[in-house]
DNA sequence: CGGGTTTGACCGGCGC
DNA sequence: GCGCCGGTCAAACCCG
């Protein structure tokens, strides 16, 4: 399904945004100096904020434990927060058995009532092409977005939630088309864009947009059925994408210092994380509807390897 | 036949 | 004002 071709790329510029050789990230985000400019006209650059990292390494970040931190006083619901002065971007050690994940979330809109807001947008929209009424003085708000880099094979990761297709552009600075998804559940106005790194191919940039507003639709299917399946679950509990392809498409990155994040601060939609989690955590086959709360600590067994559950 | 994908056109934002 | 570019629409097409 994926078409690489017919693709209008005009002006590709060298931009290395991400190296999969030197993994991790530094080679990502080290952007400051002269690529800054690049950066701007990055699409997914800027969806990861990569500004509020140059100067402050990951690595550092990570090792000192702010992210906990950043946790601990992020709001219930980060996407619909104001942007946290310290760094917001977050990376993650990917559930997924068959891809590495590095996350970013972008605050670049504000808004409490994202549903609200996409509905009168829809309806804009929908009488644009009719009246094509004057645009409102409003500037267009738009929703958090939340970006991941995978290493896959595949364009389109499996998340848990189904998503239709409605666009795909090609982007300039990359011979790779930019794909538009939208969730299919209605009145669910996520979006997703998919595209691929275009120094290496192999990582695909996933960046979301907006939070579901239901929880995953998504049951056992028959391809996730299996090792997957817990993994899968996890991660898209996390927003994560997650692989439906054989394990040996994929291969791993080493990141060991992502051991120091908690997969929490993925929580794009913390109430909504949670709820959907435990959802996702028992729509396995087993007896009855879920059973009471988890504690934190239950989540985090599912993306957490062991020992580091038992330092906390 | 219903749902998803493709693809060209259109629109708005933004920089020059 | 103009052109570029990202994002979206929607008809046509595809597929199970």
């Amino acid at each position: 399904m994926e078409r690489k071709e017919g693709v209008k790329v005009e002006d590709v510029l060298g931009n290395s945004s991400c190296s999969v050789n030197d993994f991790p990230l530094q080679s990502i985000f080290d952007l400051s100096s002269n690529e800054e400019e690049k950066i701007r006209s990055l699409g997914f650059m800027d969806l990861l904020g990569v500004q509020d990292l140059i100067s402050s390494p990951l690595l550092e970040i990570m090792a000192s434990q702010q992210l906990p931190s950043l946790m601990a006083t992020q709001p219930p619901n980060p996407f619909s927060s104001t942007k946290i002065g310290s760094p917001h971007e977050v990376f993650n050690q990917p559930a997924t058995p068959n891809s590495s994940t590095i996350s970013s979330a972008s605050s670049e809109a504000v808004h409490d009532e994202p549903a609200k807001l996409d509905d009168q947008e829809e309806d804009q929209r929908k009488t644009k092409k009719q009246l094509k009424p004057k645009k409102t003085n409003q500037k267009r708000q738009r929703e958090p977005r939340f970006a991941f880099m995978t290493k896959s094979e595949v364009d389109h990761l499996e998340d848990g939630y189904r998503w239709r297709k409605y666009g795909q552009k090609a982007v300039k600075n990359s011979h790779f088309p930019r794909s538009y998804y939208r969730c299919t559940t209605i009145s669910c106005n996520v979006k997703k864009r998919v595209e691929r790194c275009f120094s290496d191919p192999s990582i695909v940039v996933t960046t979301y947009e907006g939070q579901h507003t239901h929880p995953s639709p998504v049951m056992p299917r028959p391809n996730l059925v299996g090792s997957h399946l817990n993994s899968a679950i996890s991660a898209a509990s996390f927003g994560m994408p997650m692989q439906t392809t054989p394990s040996h498409y994929h291969q791993h990155f080493q990141q060991p210092f992502t051991d120091n994040l908690s997969p929490l601060n993925f929580g794009h939609n913390g109430s909504l994380n949670a709820t959907f989690l435990h959802q996702k955590r028992f729509c396995t086959p087993g007896p009855g509807p879920g059973p009471s709360l988890l504690k934190d600590h239950g989540l985090l067994q599912d993306i957490l390897p062991s020992h580091m559950l038992k330092e906390e």
